[in-house]
DNA sequence: GTTAGCACTCTTGATATCAGAGTGCTAACT
DNA sequence: AGTTAGCACTCTGATATCAAGAGTGCTAAC
């Protein structure tokens, strides 16, 4: 649907007005912003003939008018202007992810903070993807006399441990048994390749240590899994509770931001490099008074992460959008120089 | 100051049906409930003085009493009687607990989540302590050209990890160099002890290899001082939201719970096993209304942990204060045994 | 020390009122 | 046909009032 210029206009005005202020825009407000030589009483008509269409709502019969989110969708798609970062907050958002660290939950870490504090909204980031990686290594290290402790690494740089318990004490061959036939089998293959039939193959091929071997199998698959999912971290969740709208669901928002499997479905399910979900638009139920926008950063290997911003669907997009493109853009050249 | 039988009577019956009911107790109420053969005047009689004394509190005047911080802490300490665990809340517990893993956080993770389900309010679980821990090893281990993950274990079963990157391709001999040396100087040594002092120690008796092991002495440094902290998890902030009390200062504190060393240093700040601080009590502001409890557990190793669980002053004392405890024993017991 | 009785206070919910903001409609104008 | 002035209308939000209900505090009598 095209709308004509003048609408375009006053749909432009209320929605940046409304995410300013909070408040319903009427047609006498407008009309002094806009500054346009005609009345309200036409500003009235445009805005009725809006309504009308869906593009803008009455909260109650004598209110001004806000943006539905078919409203945001239209002024997201076809009005806004991007916001350009001045050379100061670009250099902010540098300092805040250059971290000494090459590690990249730390880096993360580091990312979602500052997407935190500058949206202050709940952000959840996503390391470089779970699909395309691969085991890089695999080690043991006896770290009691019946615990070991597995180290998985995978080619994107998430690097997992986990204490396996035996029931025997443990000697040197032991751990060169497991470390041998693993890392032969094991090095080099896409995580979505290691699954149960694999390692059943490795059970197989060590006639002799089979008891010996379960439980280590089995801690390694549960590292594969663990780590073949999305990596996910969550921030600034508390943020959400600054926002009215938000507020009678804030528990439900609350829970359903700790389900990190569900969140990384949310996150996962899309490749756009930017994808804006405005609040009905959202399937999960908890999401459908917020807006979720999904920047998507790759990395020279290939694989990918995202960064992820959750809040009111009365956010300030124009804003928001272009940090976390910068944001995002960073964080994936930090990623390129951190995995070589 | 002692209160006449009566008096306590009264006290008693107020507290516990306002944590049952949340609603003030007035006087005609309780007489239903106390069955006393007095009249409800004199019942209002004894109520006045409680309310002169500090014990109760109006709402409003023609409201029912509730109990003020004082009340409850003489509820506490003199009139509550301690609720006993049926078999199969005993089982609940342990079967929550009794994760196949020989990993404390997990186990601490687990703890910490049961109890926030039994409570509905926040929980910080705190791992077995920092003070009296040592080292029990340093593991190195290579993870890309440049890069290396270290692998602190402690004698309280605690692992931490960190990545270390060189700027310069690593050799064998680079990590056999930083392995001997370290391990000699720092395996047993309490973590306390590990200080700059003694890190220089360790550089200056390599005298070639000194630009080389620069960059492990740092990671290893904040290693440790990662680890020495007390480690804190958190659980069941969102349940917070859940009281009505609570609601005006929620983002107050989940900030408040966000920042671990505040909390770590709440949880450390005493020693005996069972610690309650109602509403004013306490010294941390954004906990004036609410009341925190805190267990500690000990390991058979000496080094103790912590269970603590804030949420109202409004909390049902007599119900949780017996689950904690079980929980926390059966958490020592779990780790005694973790432990070797 | 206890009690009955009663006036008093305060909350809560329902109801009314009023100003202010904003609309929608109509009739007139360009 | 599009625009406008004018005005009646609607709804909110603040404020006041009222009645019912709950609970108290006080007094005088037991």
């Amino acid at each position: 649907m095209v709308l004509s210029d003048r609408k375009q206009l006053i749909l432009t005005a209320v929605t940046e007005r409304y995410i300013a202020t909070g408040e319903p825009v009427g047609s006498k407000l407008l009309l002094d912003m806009l500054n346009l030589p005609i009345s309200s009483a036409t500003v009235r008509n445009e805005m009725s003939e809006l309504s009308e269409k869906g593009y803008l709502i009455q909260p109650h019969t004598s209110a001004g008018r806000i943006p539905s989110d078919k409203g945001y969708r239209y002024y997201i798609d076809n009005l806004m202007e991007n916001y350009e970062l001045s050379d100061s907050q670009r250099r902010m958002i540098e300092r805040a992810v250059d971290t000494k660290s090459s590690d990249p939950e730390q880096v993360l870490e580091q990312a979602g903070e500052t997407l935190a504090r500058i949206t202050n909204c709940a952000v959840v980031t996503a390391a470089p993807g779970g699909d395309t990686a691969s085991v890089r290594g695999v080690e043991l290290i006896r770290v009691g006399n019946r615990t070991l402790m597995m180290v998985l690494m995978t080619s994107t740089g998430i690097i997992k441990s986990k204490l396996c318990r035996m029931d025997f004490n443990i000697t040197k061959s032991t751990v060169e048994i497991f470390y041998n036939v693993v890392n032969h089998i094991i090095i080099g293959r896409q995580l979505i390749e290691i699954n149960t039939a694999l390692l059943q193959t490795i059970v197989s091929s060590v006639d002799r240590g089979i008891f010996l071997l379960s439980p280590l199998i089995a801690t390694l698959s549960e590292l594969v899994s663990e780590v073949s999912g999305t990596q996910i971290m969550l921030d600034g969740q508390s943020n959400l509770l600054h926002h009215r709208e938000l507020l009678d669901n804030a528990y439900e928002l609350m829970t359903f931001l700790k389900d990190s499997d569900t969140v990384s479905r949310l996150i996962t399910s899309g490749k756009k490099e930017l994808d804006i979900r405005i609040g009905q638009e959202n399937i999960y139920r908890p999401l459908k008074n917020t807006s979720v926008i999904i920047v998507r950063y790759s990395t020279k290997s290939k694989s990918g992460g995202a960064l992820c911003v959750i809040g009111p669907t009365r956010m300030d997009y124009a804003r928001l959008i272009p940090n976390m493109k910068y944001l995002s853009e960073h964080v994936g050249r930090v990623f390129d120089d951190i995995l070589e």
